[in-house]
DNA sequence: TATGAATGAGTGTTCATTCAT
DNA sequence: GATGAATGAACACTCATTCAT
């Protein structure tokens, strides 16, 4: 049935946890988490169905580390940024243009982690379990944290208002999602990203208004 | 079991459809439309299953009527702060105001509808069906074009620098929805209102860089 | 597909029960309870696959409830037997009656019982959960009790030696057990009764020896 | 992972039998045939799966093989004392107390073991095949064979009453293995031998009735 | 001989929906 | 109109066994 491969054993195998990973990918971003089968994951993974557990737990493990090693290199890049020396405001909009760029690259299963964790806050909506959904969020709270953190180092600094940092980091984090989501992207990307900081920074208001 | 009632059976039957409303608005609340189960609607309200399918074409029928109706009186006070005659940064300060309380007031149900469309954009996670969403969504987009039509009137106005009005419509949604679904919306609700709005109109920075 | 019969709702409806009983009879003393499954019951009863579980919680419920209902007739007719006021050498002799009967008429059911827990002891080699084994282990304990309070009732009236009567009450109920288990009962079945009965009073020696 | 062994590759390869077995004893006493898994006996038995199946056709030949080989010693030694010159009762006796301690020793896999045959008479609970169960039950058979024939020596000679000697012996057995499972079985294993032997012997009335 | 990655057959359970009364 | 018994499609997960190296 299968096509076997000429590549060497180490390399099979590596490939049968990736075919995997990658069919699940497709799989998870067309249906969602819930509505996604196994079956038709390992039908287009073209593996056995005994082969997924091997590799992984169950379902949810499988899509948590799709979404990990997904979510791994964009959360060194944000990193980067941190602790770069770029003037805080750059900084915001580099990490914007990240943003952007993640979640254009892996809308499809993002969009799905979201519906999964809706409101990233509370509840139980999702098929997800309470436990598996606890990591997901912690996740994501943390790069939200790191959103926030830059935010502080601004007011700090004295560039940006004395605000609620964590407030507006949530707020950014939402716009930018909806913008993904929305497919308010243009091609150009840094268009985007650089529209979002200007809204953010300064606001939509012609002029202040007096008070 | 149940009671009968002594009410003219147009009355009793009016009741049994509310009751079902009622109870549906209280599970899927809790539960999220695909871990909600027309069992347990049925029990809180009191009625037999077959009663459902009788007032409801189906779960999914039940959840939209359940929204709709619970959404009629916010739309038609949004509606009727467009029409006045407020100053447009007033206007939307008021509504967002109203979005605020609606959140809060409906926030269970909503926070559930959101997972449902997640995105309010595409695809197919959600157990509803594609024709359901599509009508979730449009009433979701007519809400928001609203504000994106206050937001072109504060350009025609001058009010509002040149910009994207559907895409800050957007961005003002989101933005109001997290702040709902994190929790951050304080007692005051106004003082909310007031930060999202000021942040809105003019920004997080302290002073406009040269550019 | 099914035939509808011709009944009053009340009996459609227990015969709906019953008719699943009554296949999970067969299908359980035929296979056993592991490789009974539940699409054989429900090919047998002529029934939907969700009904079993209308009436039943789940596979293991069905089974209990299955042996329980069977058992009952069985354990009030035990009863009356102590209740009696029959020499204790009499009633021990009716009892293996009764036993050899319950077992014969529903030997199919009670060789998957006992097998399914084992030693009706300890362990946990059985499909059935603990808390589904423990109950069934009550049963059997509660049944064999009542041996023991007619041995010790032999005792202090001085009709049998001082002798442990738990362990001579499993002595007992093992022997009859095993007799029915290897297919030693003879048509007449008062005749096996009564050689057990010989056996357990009087022994297998002709003579006592000196000690 | 697993350290090699410096042995000679002979040795070493019993050895990897032997570990097998070994580990094999463990979890199925533990676990039962069919809750043990062939994963877990390799984890014990530090081997690889394939080895398994190198040296045991599938998991059953496994069990029947560690039975086999574990009861031979017993089997001989019951032999042995069936070719003695002991007087019948105190062969019987002896024999009584050789099946306690095997039983004792090995109780966790026979446990299993009757577990899987139950009834040691017929039909097909067990997950064991129909084939293997059969070898099963030759081996108990014979066991009980050996029984049976001292029992009838006993009749001829005259110690013992003119009995069945088939079920007789069927049912000392059922004994002996109910107060073993049972735990009823003495620090003294010899007391719990002559208790056991007594009751056999001459029954546990006090005195006989006058028919 | 030893290994372990790959396999896939097999099954209990949930729950929306129907329809006869 | 109100009811609820009956239904069956759909799905994740386990584990003995194989076979290429």
């Amino acid at each position: 049935m299968r096509t076997t491969q000429a590549v060497s054993l180490n390399d099979v195998s590596r490939s049968k946890r990736q075919q995997i990973l990658d069919a699940a990918y497709v799989v998870f971003s067309r249906k969602g988490f819930h509505r996604a089968t196994v079956d038709e994951i390992i039908a287009l993974a073209d593996t056995g169905k005994g082969t997924v557990y091997n590799y992984f737990t169950n379902k949810e493990k499988l899509f948590y580390t799709l979404v990990k090693e997904r979510s791994a290199p964009f959360e060194s890049a944000l990193q980067e940024v941190v602790r770069s020396h770029d003037p805080v405001l750059t900084k915001l909009e580099i990490m914007i243009r990240l943003f952007l760029q993640f979640y254009l690259d892996n809308g499809g299963l993002l969009r799905v982690l979201m519906h999964e964790m809706r409101g990233f806050g509370s509840e139980q909506y999702s098929t997800l379990s309470q436990e598996q959904r606890e990591k997901h969020q912690n996740s994501f709270r943390a790069t939200i944290d790191i959103l926030q953190q830059v935010l502080e180092e601004g007011i700090r600094v004295g560039v940006i208002k004395e605000c609620d940092a964590q407030k507006s980091a949530y707020a950014l984090f939402s716009v930018i999602v909806t913008m993904v989501f929305q497919n308010f992207v243009e091609e150009n990307l840094e268009a985007t990203a650089h529209l979002i900081a200007d809204v953010f920074f300064y606001g939509i208001a012609k002029e202040r208004l007096a008070k």
